[in-house]
DNA sequence: CATATGTCAGAGATACTGAGATAT
DNA sequence: CATATCTCAGTAGCTCTGACATAT
């Protein structure tokens, strides 16, 4: 999904990098979201799986802010994955404003099936690299965002 | 402009190549907007006024084309251009079904001071590298566009 | 009282769809 | 008649705001 065409772009621009960095982006994200799509899913849905395998079970406030999604956004995206029965909302015993957002075990299944397709979708991506040019590119693009 | 936070996200997202594209896409692609912004400029006008710079007069059909962006879109960011006198519309006395779309001498104007505003932002944007990383970057991004 | 949380309704910008009028 | 161009209205998904009730 995100159908969302490569542009041509005028010559000027296609040779700036932050356009080269837009269009690999669309590019891959474009590929990652298909593939999650044709598994039913999509990227913020993993990301919230992914980050309560990870940490455990967390509130929505820590979810939100640790995917970076806005809490608003938050409630609609928990009640799909809860009618899915992939995650429990329960209140928090110790803070009675919160509730406890728990991973169940057939959300920690989709998770794993999810990494799968990530996982495949990350070698399509980088296809036209080398493993060692693929590497160089993680390596600049981690200085790039200053990590 | 588009705010769009920069996501923190769960650790095992971190490491791929899809999520550093898009992360470093999102903060390039900010710099550049706030950076056109203050000069009252979007993307797409200044695609628009590099693709007719570049290429003469155009259709709105094949500006559309050069820069992908949608036909009914084009129609209002060359209604905002016109009135601004950047661009005329005149109706293409080869084809009239077309409008001829023509860069005035104050859209070549502008389009000359956004040059220098996008290239002060590319500077920003890979401010992290040295020169010959920044050519490396740019050169796998090219590799991996297929380009 | 000030702040944090979850919830909801809606704004705003962007990409796209569908249909109509005109011309080829 | 089939197709291309421009235009307009409206949809869809996404992000973000503002407000509210509840709890700390």
């Amino acid at each position: 999904m995100t159908p969302m065409e490569i542009a041509r772009a005028p010559r000027r621009m296609t040779a700036l990098p932050s356009w080269l960095l837009a269009q690999a982006a669309v590019r891959s994200g474009r590929t990652v979201a298909e593939a999650l799509a044709s598994a039913g899913a999509h990227r913020s849905q993993y990301a919230v799986l992914a980050a309560l395998d990870e940490r455990g079970p967390l509130s929505q406030a820590a979810l939100s802010d640790g995917v970076g999604l806005d809490r608003s956004d938050m409630v609609r995206l928990l009640d799909r994955l809860a009618e899915e029965a992939l995650v429990l909302r329960e209140p928090d015993p110790d803070d009675r404003r919160r509730n406890r957002i728990v991973l169940t075990p057939a959300g920690r299944a989709r998770l794993r099936e999810l990494d799968g397709v990530l996982d495949s979708a990350q070698a399509e991506v980088t296809a036209a690299l080398s493993d060692a040019e693929r590497e160089r590119l993680v390596a600049l693009l981690r200085k790039l965002l200053g990590a």
